[in-house]
RNA sequence: GGCGACGUGGCCAAGUGGGAAGGCAAGGGUCUGCAAAACCCUGAUCACGGGUUCAAAUCCCGUCGUCGCCUCCA
């Protein structure tokens, strides 16, 4: 059994195999750089950050190319706007959001490439595409002649003829046929250029992944990423312009993620609903996000309200509670338990990995990792040393790694106020002999409030952090 | 209007022909001075109506509802 992906060209799910054996050519749009990156925007680098984790993984050497639009209408727009340099503009928003995704842990792509800085690959191929007519040139701009690719429509199932009827509202009567989309467009005062053959402009939009793609993956890649609001035009005219161009295949696999819902609508920019990445890391944890991710299909809309996002940090509260150390004075647990844990821990192993391997089923595997929490803490409480949870640890260690979950706590006996906070205890365990219970009571609540949850249990009493 | 996706217990969600995972919340219990945590126990005629089948949440048709794309969008 191996892994399956669906992919969007097909509507199916597809045995895995890459173009050359153990490695991977991977390919994600990311987003115009304009404005604040919101919760979506990280949305889409976590479900492409569990892929790339789960095909490393798995074995696989994964090149991850993920650009940045940095040149385009509505940068120019707002950069009008704040009367600052478009470019720094770009600049600012792409240092961000690298600042972001680091802080949602996500792996850092092979490389970053940018429009501005692939004009020769760029111009270059448009020349091409103008050369064996599959563009013409307007003036001083460069269309893309959808007629000429008989097989335009494929990715996202239409057909050019049925898409002529209801749609587009000022065709610019220049171009040849309404479904024509510019691949490069004339500079006008004041907007940035680069110069080329067809005069000062600018690229269009879906011409900058095609030349990027090609330059830095080559003629066909493994699996071509992005969220599923780009397979039409994006997606298309990316196929469009590069099968023109080399006459094979693309990408093998086209992966689209669904939309992140804000109260039952996507969020999205020209919408305004947006939360920004910087607002919800301000009250969560960059695992929060993650553990949406985790625990619904990436193809599916993703809901996101209040409650889920709670929901997901007591989901990793509980994961948490696997990891936790074996009781204070534990004898160790019966040899049944025991044989027990390992085998639940190699059926959390297996069933981890046939759910991954079914198009990335990470609701699934979650599951299975949440089998295995369960199994720790029952043998835990059977009094289990250190040493015979090491194993089922690890494991689930490895597993939550895996997803990208850091499962950050600090441990217990590693803090400088570590040993105030035992002296506290200590104290404490004087009061409680005591039975002075509002005193003893009062030190936990204080300590609660720094932050420290103490727990009492019959060979003494442990603390974590809150 | 055209194309597509989805509708599973209070919430999130997996499962796509043959025992309805898992998490959160809730209730009960074990433990505890109390609490917390952990552990145990409790709950779904799978939107609705037809049909195919020995057998359907799962396949087909229809209805209703939600959402996406068709215009910049992750």
């Amino acid at each position: 059994m191996g892994l399956k992906i669906y992919s969007t060209l097909t509507r199916k799910k597809e045995e895995f195999t890459p173009l050359e054996p153990g490695k991977v050519k991977m390919y994600v749009c990311g987003p115009t750089v304009y404005a604040k990156a919101h919760v979506g925007h990280g949305m889409s680098a976590l479900v492409f950050d569990v892929i790339r984790r789960y095909l490393e993984y798995r074995g696989y050497q994964v090149n991850h190319v993920q650009n940045f639009t940095d040149v385009d209408d509505k940068i120019i727009l707002r950069a009008a706007q704040e009367k600052v340099d478009p470019f720094e503009l770009g600049e600012r928003y792409i240092h961000e959001f690298q600042d972001h995704l680091q802080r949602l842990n996500v792996l850092p792509a092979t490389i970053y490439p940018r429009a501005t800085r692939e004009m020769p690959q760029i111009t270059e191929m448009i020349t091409e595409l103008v050369q064996k007519g599959y563009a013409y040139q307007v003036d001083g701009d460069v269309y893309f002649r959808v007629r000429r690719d008989p097989e335009y429509g494929k990715l996202s199932g239409r057909k050019p003829d049925e898409m002529e009827s209801g749609a587009r509202i000022d065709v610019d009567p220049r171009k040849e046929d309404p479904l024509d989309f510019a691949v490069w467009k004339s500079a006008r005062p004041g907007e940035p250029f680069w110069d080329s053959p067809w005069g000062k402009g600018r690229p269009g939009w879906h011409i900058e992944c095609s030349a990027m793609n090609l330059h830095h993956l080559g003629e066909q890649i493994d699996i071509h990423g992005g969220g599923n609001d780009l397979i039409f035009p994006h997606h298309e005219n990316e196929i469009a312009q590069t099968e023109s161009l080399t006459g094979k295949p693309f990408a093998r696999y086209w992966v689209h993620h669904g939309m992140l819902q804000l109260s039952g609508e996507k969020m999205s920019k020209s919408l305004g609903n947006l939360v920004s990445i910087e607002d919800f890391l301000a009250g969560h944890s960059g695992d929060a996000l993650r553990f949406m991710v985790l625990n619904s299909g990436y193809r599916n809309p993703l809901t996101f309200t209040d409650e889920v996002i709670a929901q997901a940090e007591r989901g990793l509260d509980r994961l948490r509670s696997g990891l936790r150390p074996a009781l204070p004075g534990a004898k160790g647990a019966p040899h049944e338990s025991l044989k027990a844990l390992g085998e639940q821990a190699e059926a959390a192993r297996t069933g981890f990995v046939e759910s991954m391997d079914d198009d990335f089923n990470s609701a699934g595997a979650l599951g299975n990792l949440f089998e295995l929490v369960r199994a720790i803490n029952q043998v835990r409480d059977a009094g289990a040393t250190a040493a015979e949870l090491d194993e089922a640890q690890k494991l689930l260690s490895e597993l939550t790694g895996v997803f990208g979950l850091r499962l950050e706590q600090e441990a217990a006996g590693e803090h400088p106020a570590s040993a105030f906070i035992d002296l506290c205890i200590d104290l404490r365990a004087e009061l409680r002999k005591q039975k002075l219970w509002a005193l003893s009571d009062q030190v936990r609540d204080r300590l609660a409030q720094l932050g420290v949850i103490l727990e009492d249990s019959k060979e003494g009493t442990t603390w974590r952090w809150s």
